[in-house]
DNA sequence: GCGTGTCTTTGAATCGTTTCAGTGACACGT
DNA sequence: ACGTGTCACTGAAACGATTCAAAGACACGC
């Protein structure tokens, strides 16, 4: 019904105050007299008053924002990481405001715009391809940037990021002590450094064992379905051609050695093979045998994020600072038959 | 290492014009002559300068954004609504924030209220709980609601969502057309309008065929682990007990009871055992027998909600319209030996 | 009665933009 | 030469909050 919003101005008139007191009021409560708090909170109420943010920003010259950019909302690792970030902020004073680029340059750059022109108070950014150029002009203009999930390779911003390496060794790592000693390790040709990673990683578990021996099985994509091609062809393998464990580069491709391990040739996990996959994705614990994998410590880097920039933004000139997490293991049923907990 | 941003003014300065004249150059090009416009545009380049949103705001009276709150981020239902929601706003020159209540009525609430103080255009809210009172309150004071994936019972904001019935009655008939008789719903105690809706749908469609007979297996929740146990239930009768159909309440209790129906038994999908879900979440398509189910049309939900939101907007005292769309059917392996294609 | 100090309240300046009435400048027709 | 119109530009008001110096009220001690 109320046309134009209500303005402190407004309510100063109805409870018979200067304005400078309304913002008292909501500002430094302690300054004002009970007696004129209570008239003042009154005529906010009566009134319906909703603060003018934009106001406040202009005065107060920076907001109480923080702009998350993610390459896509609907990636569990990032839909828990967000969710981290704004408990996080929300502890601290401030709200995270959710962009999703989906992995496009153009919308990435469009919320990088908004959120500047928003005035936000810093950006967590995990960025499509090159970071540089972007986040250096941001840098230039005095905006706080923390990377998430990717490292600045010059060191001009702080970031949150995981150990993939240190990941793969501890999956085939698992394995071996699990005592397998013929290892799969089934992935994409190593375009993504986050693949090459985990199989370096790999790699250096095996050569701690003089017995163990590693073979890499290529995959056409990190999907369910060329998952459960690679499954096949394993699966038909006689003898010592055969794996006792195989270790997945995702839990996408893992579930598709699964089906096919299961189905093609009737084999037991983990008696006959042990398997494990890497993410931890909401579905790896309800697979038939329920999935061991690695998992990064989504809440840890949220909320690690948030503490970066916030650092960043109180000591503008602190130095920068590149997190690194190793990633936990989450053993399930397909490596161990005794599990602790199933999830 | 600029330590306060560059303002209009500044740019006026470096280009030797009024603040007026640049004012024109960003918001009415076509006033301003050619040449000034590039010297003016060129000092906003030198000077790396960026607007002030909100100044521009408060001085407008109106923001560019659109504030969305969902269930759930993480739930890929939501995250691609969100996505066709910011492609729908970006065409109309706005932008989509994104804030997720994670069922928390707290942290709803909390959203609300910065999106109300930054005076966003208009709220597009999937609600937790009971949306009267707060909605009301919102409306009272000129913010535009719509609602989504709900109904507002006093149809005092539009909204958009998704006839059930329809979905479960589609599931249903597809079975029988395929020829199945024995058939049977699994889902939990109604409790949910949603299973309730889908549970009618699948009666109405049963009542159309005499021989059709139509059993409700209630589950223990809306799991993977839950449909399993639902489908060892099942798969373990014998005779004229044994389904030749089964209509899951979504696709993880679907997958659950295929997992259980595959291995305890060994019967055959869809040959002897025709299998429907209800969602199409990701991992459907990637199950061992892929999974026909039932999808929502989000992309269109997200679009439409855009649509009516601006719609209230341009015309505040516009009539609320409440949109109710049908569902539409994916087929893939569990139902049909021939596919038309599987994704 | 007067200076001092404490506590509360006031009112004006300010933030950076948009908007709009007004000022020149210049061309054109009469 | 003069009114009329058009076009480009100017300068100040306004948006709604915060902040801060200053004023007012009051009690207290001397």
């Amino acid at each position: 019904m109320d046309r134009r919003p209500v303005s402190i101005k407004d309510v100063a008139d109805r409870a018979g105050v200067a304005i400078g007191t309304v913002s008292n009021v909501l500002n430094h409560p302690a300054r004002v007299s009970a007696a004129t708090r209570e008239r003042v909170q009154g005529a906010i109420d009566e009134l319906n008053f909703v603060r003018n943010d934009a106001a406040r920003q202009l005065r107060a010259g920076q907001s109480r924002t923080i702009g998350l950019i993610v390459l896509d909302v609907g990636n569990p690792f990032f839909s828990s990481l967000a969710r981290a970030a704004e408990d996080c902020a929300s502890e601290n004073g401030s709200t995270v405001v959710l962009g999703d680029s989906g992995q496009d340059v153009v919308r990435e750059a469009r919320y990088i715009d908004v959120f500047e022109q928003q005035r936000v108070q810093g950006m967590l950014i995990s960025p499509v391809g090159d970071v540089g150029p972007r986040v250096e002009a941001l840098r230039k203009r005095g905006m706080p940037v923390v990377l998430v999930d990717r490292v600045d390779p010059q060191r001009r911003c702080s970031s949150v990021s995981v150990d993939d390496i240190a990941g793969g060794y501890m999956a085939v790592r698992h394995l071996l002590e699990a005592g397998r000693r013929r290892i799969v390790f089934v992935g994409t040709k190593a375009d993504y450094r986050q693949v090459a990673d985990r199989l370096t990683g790999a790699r250096q578990a095996v050569e701690e064992y003089d017995d163990a021996v590693l073979e890499v099985v290529e995959a056409d994509a990190m999907t369910v379905l060329a998952g459960r091609d690679a499954g096949e062809e394993i699966a038909r393998r006689r003898g010592s051609g055969l794996p006792d464990g195989i270790f997945c580069a995702n839990d996408l491709l893992a579930i598709g050695v699964m089906q096919a391990v299961l189905l093609i040739r009737g084999l037991r996990i983990p008696e006959d093979l042990a398997l494990i996959g890497y993410d931890d994705i909401d579905f790896s614990a309800s697979t038939v045998v329920p999935l061991t994998t690695v998992r990064k410590p989504t809440e840890l880097m949220g909320r690690t994020a948030v503490e970066l920039l916030l650092e960043e933004i109180e000591a503008p000139a602190s130095r920068r600072r590149q997190v690194i997490f190793d990633p936990e293991l989450v053993e399930r049923g397909s490596t161990t038959t005794s599990v602790r907990a199933g999830v």
